[in-house]
DNA sequence: GTCTATATCCCGATAGAC
DNA sequence: GTCTATCGGGATATAGAC
């Protein structure tokens, strides 16, 4: 017989936020409800609208969860390494560990994430990675080039890797962050071939 | 007072994935359903199961154009170039090109793509386009690594351009195409830096 | 802030007639 | 091969009581 406790804990909105995570990590977006998170916790589908206005603005606040989560991961990485071309391999290291570490939560910021401009908090939560990885961008070349060239390419080998494109071993994701460090390098390397030729 | 045509033209099974094809144009995976597109197509909602077992098979069909779409477009730019180096940044451009221009078809094959596995016809339309991918990069370098590296790039600089990364200009796509062949030649240039260093 | 109850809507899929 | 009709399920969101 279910244990069919009341809520007490007095912060349904948090555990409701854990919750959400829970079953995105464990089935997929597709999985995810306010019905179904409402049924894990034991309270009534309608309490979340108490908290949020919509499904929406509680898989909003899922993704601030996640973007914390990776800033807090990335932390140590960029006290660790100091040299501007080493910062941006460890950056693209830690961002494809990342998704494979956190598969559905990372998949989810780029599947089911509701319209950004319609939830600043997403972006703010956002911008503080941003900042490390543009300012070290910045030391290493003056133009924009290199930044979305370093970017698509972190992105590119954490969905390679989630796609399965480096096998289901354990070392998948080891393989994954290397590749993504080393590709990051030789993009440095050859930045000059990045920038737009002057007159064309 | 809307024609309440019947069914005629014979190729339901055709139609259907014209339909389905347009609904997510339109408003994305979350906007198709099987029962939509019979709607759109003025049949009854169960027509389209004499020719799809289910709804993910329909996807999977759509899937196939898509590839099949995507492989059209590329083959000219094949034929343009046959330097091996200029032909992988030439797909690497062909492919950014196609994610802007078909954005929630190229969406589609990452976020709604039923199991490949269970849906072999998908994986043997896109085999073709892999093979020339592979074929190029193999004559510029032995290991695998440089594949990746290619691949991430240029699915990365999709996702980015998707994202609204390069603005929403008329020009964004073809910045993002360029940039990803540019990246792609970089990658090229400095690929001995991709190798897993011996005895690591 | 949470509950009960409910309105409203949509979906996938099947059975059986034509 | 398509239609009518329907089953069974699940979702979001609101109203009103406590």
């Amino acid at each position: 017989m279910a244990e069919r406790r009341r809520y007490h804990h007095g912060d349904l909105r948090a555990a409701l936020i854990d919750t959400a995570v829970e079953l995105i990590e464990e089935h997929g977006v597709r999985a995810f409800s306010v019905a179904e998170a409402s049924r894990r916790l034991g309270v009534a589908v309608s309490a979340p609208y108490a908290h949020f206005a919509d499904r929406d603005e509680l898989l909003a606040a899922v993704a601030v969860r996640t973007y914390e989560l990776f800033r807090a991961e990335l932390a140590p990485e960029l006290d660790r390494v100091r040299q501007p071309a080493g910062r941006l391999a460890a950056i693209a290291r830690a961002y494809v560990r990342f998704a494979g570490t956190h598969r559905a939560l990372f998949s989810m910021l780029f599947e089911a994430l509701p319209d950004k401009t319609r939830h600043p908090e997403v972006a703010a939560a956002e911008q503080p990675i941003d900042d490390a990885f543009r300012s070290s961008v910045h030391a290493l070349s003056g133009s924009d080039e290199l930044a979305q060239a370093v970017e698509a390419t972190a992105h590119g080998y954490a969905m390679l890797l989630l796609d399965g494109a480096f096998g289901e071993h354990g070392d998948a994701i080891q393989r994954a962050a290397e590749g993504a460090a080393r590709a990051t390098l030789a993009l440095v390397e050859s930045r000059d071939l990045l920038i737009r030729p002057i007159g064309r």
